[in-house]
DNA sequence: TTGTCTGCAAAAGCTTTGCATGAAT
DNA sequence: ATTCATGCAAAGCTTTTGCAGACAA
């Protein structure tokens, strides 16, 4: 595992450093898949080592760079970082609990492009975030019937 | 028009201050309607008269929660207001000159609701970006078939 | 050895806040 | 007169950057 790590670091043309092999392997050994800088920081370091935050924001980038990552704003203006081996898709983000669900839904695609040609824009990504209640958190949910009322 | 700034500000409990007048007249009087903190500030401001930062950011605040304006992220990490005056819309924002337009479908609020409820997410909002070239700047595209690439 | 990377700390960009002065009611 | 708002400047939070010492190849 960690070996291939090292390899992955050559193959997109970075030298296999520490902290760059322990930010890679973190995202590769978790099964929840979104993480901030201060996320990555505080988990990748224990009694022998601490990663500086200025590193931790350098890998990040350059893991973004080489397409390893992908980044982008999910909740609020901090940027989030999710490994970039999944199909694209969108999010949907737990108002209560903050858990993150990804979905993929191909009628999105078609409806965006007809948005785009009735604005003229040719139209080549989005970004989608749904806001709601989890299955867990549904019974905190304020109303009852689930309709838009957020920016 | 003056005059019906400060009732509105009454209105919603507000003294009719000259920083909250001023910016508040300013988002009636454009025709466009995206602008973060330093737009405003920068707008407002003439030789008689500058507003500060600080109440700059605590009059939109206080907008926002009057329901005035509605905050949000479109480009980057940077907050940008708009007039609350007009439905439920989401945005498309051109990547070349940072055109910004609305539009309202229906079709993603009925499939917003069907990929919540295969989830189990009772959905509440969302937050919606597409990201383009607008008319203007079709020209600058790279490819020319308009799919989807981005997050 | 050579070129690159890291840690540290300082800075940068955006937003918020404390406090004394000044304005609205 | 009282209460609330403003300006200023400082601080907060997240992210970026400069530089000298350290490490990978």
């Amino acid at each position: 595992m960690s070996v291939d790590v090292a390899e992955e670091l050559r193959r997109v043309g970075l030298r296999a450093t520490v902290p760059r092999m322990k930010v890679l392997s973190f995202f590769l050994d978790q099964k929840q898949r979104h993480f901030t800088a201060e996320d990555v920081c505080r988990q990748v370091a224990d009694e022998n080592l601490h990663i500086s935050f200025g590193s931790i924001y350098r890998v990040l980038q350059q893991l973004v760079e080489a397409k390893i990552l992908r980044s982008g704003t999910l909740h609020s203006t901090r940027i989030v970082y999710e490994l970039d081996n999944t199909p694209d898709h969108d999010h949907a983000i737990c108002v209560s609990c903050g858990q993150i669900e990804e979905f993929h839904d191909p009628l999105f695609d078609a409806r965006q492009k007809e948005v785009g040609e009735r604005l003229g824009f040719l139209v080549v990504g989005r970004q989608l975030v749904l806001h709601g209640y989890c299955v867990k958190c549904r019974a905190f949910a304020p109303g009852s019937t689930g309709n838009s009322g957020e920016q």
